[in-house]
DNA sequence: GGCTGATAGTTAGCATACGAAATATAGGAG
DNA sequence: CTCCTATATTTCGTATGCTAACTATCAGCC
């Protein structure tokens, strides 16, 4: 059954990703970031000047959550928060040059991570796999 | 390239994990338990009277994480928190009254939302997934 | 213009996670 | 017995995540 905890999906999916997590957070403390930072990062990298309600529905993420990594973000350099002329409330994001500048090595760290995870999967698995995660987000 | 933040694993898992903790913190909170505080009441019910970094070990969790959900989790009534007579250093846990008559009622629940979680894959699926979750275990 | 309802972000409160420091207790060497 | 080291748990600091409440601003309407 899976009333065992060690069958449960909530137990089985906390877990990987958790190590998921903290592979990233080792290959990203170096540069400064954490997991999450490094998401926003690559996101607001593929178009910025977005604002931030628009970058938490990117990247599924609240807009709570999003304003605290934001402030961070910026606090150490990588983010530029500006805010509208259009419309007051809302802000638009860009990197920063140095970001900018350490965008291919952070692709690459990244790239890196995630070959290591799925390193132990077959062709067809790391297929299936990233198939039936993307079926989970609702 | 898993550099496009969506085909990252990171982010798939992290929000595979976020949909099916938030299916089973709605359908926990009833009971009044958190999804997390729900798994540790499963594993204790498989064996009680461990301590506190055993429950950890089997739950791969943190032990100050742990330390914390068992306060709380101690506070609602749901473990006793009992300090070993033999080493006064270690705790040996139980469930209450309360929480081994809830037992059952737990159990349904959690297997409904493991049932719905993976409805729409086929049973192949099931069994592929929950495999290549459990390989991720480190 | 001034009021009203909607929208963008921030803040506050709570619950994980985890590394590191702090506490308390064990256990063994001398 | 006493000191030293190892172990069990707790506490602290930081970073997500989420809900709800709050603030500022906008847009439409009279």
């Amino acid at each position: 059954m899976a009333s065992e905890y060690d069958d449960c999906l909530l137990f089985l999916l906390a877990k990987a990703y958790q190590r998921v997590y903290g592979d990233f957070k080792k290959r990203m403390q170096p540069h400064g970031l954490t997991p999450v930072q490094h998401l926003v990062i690559l996101a607001l990298s593929l178009e910025e000047g977005v604002s931030a309600g628009e970058l938490g529905k990117r990247l599924m993420l609240d807009n709570a959550t999003l304003s605290g990594v934001l402030d961070r973000l910026s606090e150490s350099g990588w983010v530029v928060k500006q805010s509208s002329q259009e419309d007051k409330r809302s802000l638009k994001l860009y990197l920063t040059d140095r970001a900018r500048s350490n965008l291919e090595l952070l692709k690459a760290e990244s790239d890196d991570a995630n070959r290591r995870v799925l390193d132990s999967f077959s062709l067809e698995e790391r297929v299936i796999f990233k198939r039936l995660l993307k079926d989970l987000q609702k």
